[in-house]
Order: C-alpha cells, then sequence, then structure tokens
DNA sequence: TAATTACGCAACCGAACGATTGCGCGTATA
DNA sequence: TATACGCGCAATCGTTCGGTTGCGTAATTA
C-alpha cells in the first residue's frame, strides 16, 4: 500500500478535505456534508491523511475532530523546489536569449 | 480517467521520471535505463505526462524526445500557496484554535 | 435505563492503475 | 534491398483505489 503525500493529494475529493481541514477542525460528519459522498468514505480519506500525517485527529468526547497538519505540507514544496530553480533558470534563459538577439550577440 | 496534475506525479516512478527529463530531454529507451521497468512501461508514464502538459515531445528521426514542460509545475505550486499563507500567517494560531475547541470557545 | 448519536472497522464490488507481452509501422544502417 | 532499431498501440493480468453496506462500540440524551 503506497501512503505518501503524493499519493494523498492524488484523489480531488481528498484535496477539497484538505482545503476544508486547513480552515478549522471538523468532525468526519460535518466534512461529510460537504460532499455527496457517504460518511464512511470520508472516513476512509481522513485516514489516509493521518496515516501520512497530513490530518491530526482530537478526540472530544464521541466526536473526532480533524485538522490539517500544515508542516507535512511543506514536503510538498520541498520537492516542488528542485524545479523552482529550473523554472526560473529557464526564464533567467529566456532574458538572456532576448537579450543576446537585442544586442545582436548569438 | 483521472488524469491532472496531481495524479501524474502520485506515482513515485513518474517523479524520478519528471526528475530526469526535468534536466535534459530525454527518449524513451534512455529513461527506461535508469529503471527496473519495460521500456513500454516508461512510454505509458510519459503519455500520461505528456496528456496533463508535463511535458513535452520532439520527435527527431526514429527519436522521440521527451522534456519537462515547467510550465505546468506552477499549478501544483499554485495550488500550494493557500496552504502556504496557512503556515506562515496562522501557524501559532493553529494551536490556538484546537485549545479553544477543547474549552468550547467557539 | 433505553434510545440515539458519532464513529471506526470489515467485507465487498466495480473501476482504474501499473506492468508485461506481442505486435505493426516508420527510420536508420549493412 | 534486407536487417536492425526506436517507438506507439492494443490486449491482458494482478493489484490497488474509492465507494457502499452492515455491523460493533462508546458517548450522549430522553
Amino acid at each position: 500500500m503506497r501512503r505518501d503525500v503524493f499519493q494523498a493529494i492524488a484523489d480531488p475529493t481528498r484535496r477539497a478535505i484538505i482545503a476544508l481541514i486547513a480552515l478549522q477542525a471538523m468532525t468526519p460528519n460535518a466534512i461529510a456534508e460537504h460532499f455527496d459522498t457517504s460518511r464512511q468514505a470520508v472516513s476512509k480519506h481522513l485516514q489516509i491523511l493521518v496515516e501520512c500525517q497530513l490530518a491530526k485527529q482530537e478526540q472530544q468526547g464521541r466526536e473526532i475532530f480533524y485538522q490539517l497538519d500544515v508542516a507535512k505540507m511543506k514536503e510538498i514544496d520541498k520537492w516542488l523546489e528542485q524545479f523552482r530553480k529550473i523554472w526560473e533558470d529557464r526564464f533567467n534563459q529566456l532574458d538572456t536569449i532576448f537579450s543576446n538577439i537585442k544586442q545582436n550577440k548569438p
């Protein structure tokens, strides 16, 4: 079973859940009301998010509040870092090319 | 068939391919040499990457060179933006929200 | 105390995924 | 011109995914 951050954000419903619990802690029932799926389906998504540490759970009586663990989101950001460097370099290269064209340098 | 950027980067092999073709354009055979899978498997991955515009292909004789389309990577970055705001601005407030829930403060 | 509520867990099902194998087609090379 | 090469496409197969349904359990409420 693959359970990493990238697999977790692959599902659109899961991304929507992430957006919800990013703002405030919510219970599975409260979350499920925002979708056309059952509570159990949402619970499964939450379980996956907890499993790869994208969400924290906090029990309160018979309710369980889920909230996004922002720290883990940085892992995606960290992975993007290598490409961010490239797409900035590419832009710089384009600039230099353009500059060279302007200055008639090959 | 789900075919968006997030689904594309979900697979670890595909992420490795992305890292390869980010540096330079490569042929399917050349890419496949870096992995334990067949050329056809790599070709399938490349097809998915092209499909969601994460890669461009450039035919040259009987060879086809694939290279990363950095622009599309920004889509992920754009999605991360909303959470980046949270983890930078509200990092400390998140704990307060949790505490308030415990104490039944809205 | 009995009924209700909130939830996780397990079984199950159809669809999608990732990989392999076996082609056919165009391009290079002898 | 015959052969080898690079590639995409289609069929196939086992596995995983996302969903539903049906429970069991613990906490609340009547």
